[in-house]
DNA sequence: GTCTATAGCAAGATAGAC
DNA sequence: GTCTATCTTGCTATAGAC
């Protein structure tokens, strides 16, 4: 192979020029969100301080928000890479579970100050920044499949009723998580933290439990339930035919 | 005493003038908010409407979010009255816990095409219309009240430790329905009413069984994650001194 | 296809006169 | 307490340069 001189790259993933006017216009917003939080960091702003035109910006990113799902893939990223270890680790459940906590946030803190302020978009149904919206069905199996691997790593048993579901499951208590964490105003979200500790053991230990003889009836109900209102069990695999009616 | 004749009350419930401009204003405000929905619903459409100037709006209410507080308490208030006869009614619980349940949705049904626009509001730990934050706090404890009520009228023993903490913590289930219900895109919210159905027996059981011989170590552990976690036990009264330190 | 410049709208919020 | 005028900012639109 001859290797070519030629600064003409044979296939640029795209445009070289706007990937990177695209780039330093993201990077631009997250570091100006992160210096003077979300909401007093204007369009106008942004764009002066990337050297770019407020057209232009707008011609990359078509409102604010969508600034903010670079972010949110980035966070998502940055935990999948930091989880790594725990989730090849220890194979105890509360542990797994503990510590995959601790690392989000860990590996969300530094953006805690302005995630509190754009947290209120992601609550909105109609945003796409909604933890349940459409345009947030990549971060989200990620992380439901991060989960996944929590459980399937540990030495403990699960229901087999459950065991697609709890996953999903696992991943709300995460949102719930988020949501004590946005909240948090602990200094070092220290709160947070402590709430995991406290509550890993407890999760852990419940669904060691759920095989009991007596809890066998909630489970079967809790299961039905889940069976009803999850969106979907996790990657399309499991549960071929278990839906009564498909909803339009 | 000579009655005077003169204009001057008294003493009335606040100056009359502008108990009456704030009124007109909120119930304005209510009325467009329900008609178009929140967000298209401008503050200069409410103000034309209420006759009154946009200034001499914001004179009142600081922001088009402390509008809503007003609706808020009214939710509130209305639950309050409607519940009353399922409190009084049968004493199984799952029927208690679903009835009250059941009510809300109803109370709030009207509403829900625009609750769901400035839900997003009431979102940011910011805002005064967070349930958590400190402007809310007579909607909540109304709120939490009843839920003690569910309890105490129902022939359901609980576990002692967790008696003072079960309304609390019904509170947030509670909350997580309310989510769920803004998120909700089902006819007349159809959904949000079969998740009530389903999960309430569920519920009732979960508490009937934390009295269980295998369950007692994880009731323990449940509890004291709830004693450091819960802002506080409902109504100042119970448990006394159990807070290590007061958070300044 | 990428980008600038600029003008303008809508709507939340504020200042200061009366 | 109330108003008018003004500011701010997210966002759109257009016309045109490269």
């Amino acid at each position: 192979m001859t290797d070519a001189p030629a600064p003409k790259p044979a296939r640029p993933a795209k445009a070289p020029k706007a990937e990177q006017t695209r780039t330093l216009i993201l990077e631009t917003a997250l570091r100006l969100f992160q210096e003077r939080g979300y909401d007093r960091t204007t369009m106008r702003a942004i764009a002066q301080e990337a050297g770019v035109s407020v057209g232009n910006a707008y011609y990359y990113f078509s409102s604010k928000e969508h600034l903010v799902q670079g972010f949110y893939d980035r966070l998502e990223a940055e935990h999948t890479a930091a989880v790594e270890p725990v989730l090849a680790g220890d194979r105890d459940l509360a542990v797994r579970i503990r510590d995959t906590l601790l690392t989000w946030l860990d590996v969300a803190e530094p953006y805690h100050p302005f995630a509190t302020q754009f947290f209120k978009n992601a609550a909105d149904p109609d945003s796409p920044l909604s933890p349940f919206s459409p345009e947030s069905v990549a971060a989200r199996e990620a992380a439901i499949a991060i989960q996944q691997r929590v459980l399937s790593g540990s030495d403990t048993k699960t229901a087999p009723e459950l065991a697609a579901q709890l996953p999903h499951l696992m991943w709300l208590m995460q949102m719930g998580l988020v949501l004590f964490w946005v909240y948090d105003r602990s200094p070092g979200t220290e709160r947070s933290r402590r709430l995991v500790v406290r509550t890993a053991p407890l999760v852990a230990r419940t669904i060691a439990l759920s095989r009991f003889r007596v809890l066998r009836p909630l489970v079967r109900q809790l299961h039905e339930v889940l069976e009803e209102f999850l969106p979907r069990t996790v990657t399309g695999a499991a549960t071929p035919a278990s839906t009564p009616a498909p909803r339009p």
